[in-house]
RNA sequence: CGAGGUGUGGCUCAGUUUGGUAGAGCGCCGCGUUCGGGACGCGGAGGCCGGAGGUUCAAAUCCUCUCACCUCGACCA
């Protein structure tokens, strides 16, 4: 492509509303523009690069077995209604209506819509195992869109689901996948780890986040660095340090003034003791389809609730911190006082970490007054013990017992297995061998493509501009010539130019009319892996100079060298 | 939804406190001199200052409302 022919409108200042590196590179760069919060266009070397990523995905998906297919953006709500997630996505979904007022969304996935191809057009066990999957824009009006394409509300994504006969079969597919993903983003050029994720409410046997590791990542993981050990800390496990806990001392329960003193700091302070000698309670409104409760938790003064393992231990639909007027009715003190002592009506439930203390100090259910040498299970009963800790960094590895280091990482990929969830709900059966009515076996299995690009820019860039990795560069080649006016430069440049594209290399051409300062700038700005000097050498002697962005590297070459060279650059990736 | 911030030419921003006919740099168009890492000179084009209403002889500037965007929080496959 000539480049005066090219839409490539780069910018030469930070845009102000890029906040993060790649978002910035984007726009600079001329690869998007937005057009409203979370949504944007993309330019023709954007596109290019979503091609290029696409394509990757597209030869794993079929390597292992994947077939593509297409289905609709906008889907009718009754299908949503069926499995519930009408009501249970809620205003993340673009919903609208058609003329007549029937309701439609902008689908934000497509498990619905594909169980229900499935289960029309299958009905044998002979017709499984299936894999199908599409490359294809997901709408999510998040709460907040940021970093660029990195969360927006409109992006493309690649979604695969399986239906196998059974466990043994969605654990093949699931390992199928597995396998694709680690190809893909390997070929992508990406540094990436596999951590272990919350299979959420869905309860599944299994789930595995790909995530490329950036320090603006919006996930954290848990890691160890002695085994494989890892994990979105929405779900790690680990175990703190449990040095310095007080044993039971056999002393009776004792009521402490304790005026005004409503944090933990406020009473480890006071009381002259360590927060991990308080058992903090925290009251919860748990929200389900058809009733609301209230739960307390328990947990080591020194530790976090996570409320996602909660969640997910209540299996509830929404959970939010009791107001002061809930605590006060289940408590009859503000919160701050609450404590599991004497607390009835309420559900008890004791991180293991509470469950573990030899005795605590906790609220005393009475404004200003707490109680120490309170024993579980003495002086309260726990009717529930669970892990609904946050890990820290330092905590010992659930598996080997090495401190877990914690890291940051942006999700590209998520795989699932979903069992019968949706088979279930929409009734997706299959006839098997013995004429015996079974459910499917699902599993997802999603990539953000357009994510994936972001990820791949705030990996690979530097001070000049971005760093293509040479499969998903939108094209490998540049060629510069140094002097638009030199005729014999630019012939040269136009020989080359040909000979690259008859080798089937896509290649820019930079004619424009610019200062070389210029052209090398926007070269670097837009990360093409190989540039290709033509100046003075190459009019006189012939001599290339061939530039590899990603490490500086230049060689002087004739041209036959220069195009052998060129090959077997790009040559391993195809 | 809570808190804070910003809207002035394509981009980055001054000007708002103290009302008096709209600015700079970059980019864009033309001419010339340049041409190995974002050149220089000269001449141009381009803005109803986010929108609506109000105060005033006079509003980018003051007041009210509103919209959009950004940041933090809550929330989130």
């Amino acid at each position: 492509m000539r480049m005066s022919m090219m839409l490539m409108p780069t910018l030469r200042e930070i845009p102000a509303e890029a906040e993060v590196i790649s978002h910035q590179l984007m726009v600079r760069a001329g690869i998007i523009r937005k057009v409203a919060s979370g949504m944007y266009s993309y330019l023709p070397l954007g596109r290019r690069v979503i091609e290029k990523v696409e394509k990757i995905i597209r030869e794993e998906m079929n390597a292992k077995g994947g077939q593509e297919v297409l289905m609709p953006i906008v889907q009718p709500s009754e299908i949503w209604k069926e499995t519930g997630r009408w009501d249970v996505y809620g205003d993340e979904m673009f919903k609208l209506k058609d003329r007549h007022g029937r309701e439609f969304c902008l689908g934000p996935t497509h498990e619905e819509l594909i169980t229900d191809l499935v289960r029309q057009e299958v009905k044998s066990y002979r017709q499984l195992p299936l894999l199908l999957y599409q490359i294809q824009n997901k709408y999510r009006d998040e709460i907040r869109p940021r970093f660029g394409v990195m969360r927006s509300r409109e992006f493309i994504m690649k979604d695969l689901y399986s239906f196998d006969c059974d466990e043994a079969g969605l654990d093949a597919s699931y390992e199928k996948m597995y396998d694709a993903y680690n190809r893909i983003f390997q070929r992508c050029g990406l540094v990436y780890r596999a951590v272990e994720a919350d299979s959420g409410a869905i309860g599944g046997s299994g789930s595995h986040e790909f995530m490329v590791t950036a320090d603006n990542g919006e996930a954290e993981i848990a890691y160890c660095p002695a085994c494989q050990y890892a994990a979105n800390t929405e779900k790690a496990e680990g175990n703190p340090s449990d040095e310095g806990q007080p044993a039971a001392k056999n002393a009776a329960m004792e009521k402490v003034h304790t005026p005004g003193m409503r944090t933990i700091e406020d009473v480890s302070n006071y009381l002259k003791v360590n927060a991990k000698d308080i058992i903090k309670m925290v009251v919860y409104e748990a929200v389900y389809s058809e009733k609301a409760e209230i739960v307390a938790v328990l947990i080591r003064g020194d530790q976090e609730i996570n409320e996602i393992k909660l969640k997910n231990y209540l299996d509830c639909l929404h959970l939010v911190m009791a107001s002061d007027d809930v605590i006060v009715a289940a408590a009859k003190t503000s919160g701050g006082f609450v404590g599991p002592v004497g607390l009835t009506g309420v559900r008890l439930i004791a991180d293991k970490t509470a469950a573990a203390m030899g005795e605590g100090i906790t609220g005393a259910n009475e404004a200003d007054y707490h109680f120490r040498h309170v024993v579980p299970g003495r002086d309260f009963i726990i009717g529930e013990t669970a892990d609904l800790r946050t890990v820290k960094a330092g905590d010992a590895c659930p598996h080997c017992g090495k401190a877990l280091e914690i890291t940051r990482g942006i999700e590209v990929g998520h795989i699932f297995k979903l069992g019968t969830k949706y088979s279930e709900s929409l009734k997706a059966v299959f006839l098997d061998e013995n004429g015996k009515e079974k459910k499917m076996i699902m599993g997802c299995y999603g990539i953000g493509v357009t994510r994936t690009i972001a990820a791949a820019i705030e990996q690979n860039h530097d001070e000049n501009g971005i760093i293509w990795p040479v499969p998903i560069a939108p094209y490998p080649v540049i060629i510069v010539p140094i002097s638009s006016k030199d005729e014999v430069q630019m012939k040269k440049a136009q020989e080359l130019y040909d000979r690259l594209n008859s080798m089937g290399i896509e290649t820019i051409l930079d004619d424009r009319n610019e200062r070389p300062g210029v052209k090398f700038k926007d070269a670097d700005l837009i990360g093409i892996p190989l540039r290709i000097t033509v100046g003075k050498k190459a009019a006189d002697d012939d001599l290339y100079e061939l530039k590899v962005r990603s490490n500086g590297e230049d060689h002087l070459l004739g041209l036959e060298d220069l195009l052998l060279t060129i090959k077997k650059v790009l040559e391993p990736i195809g």
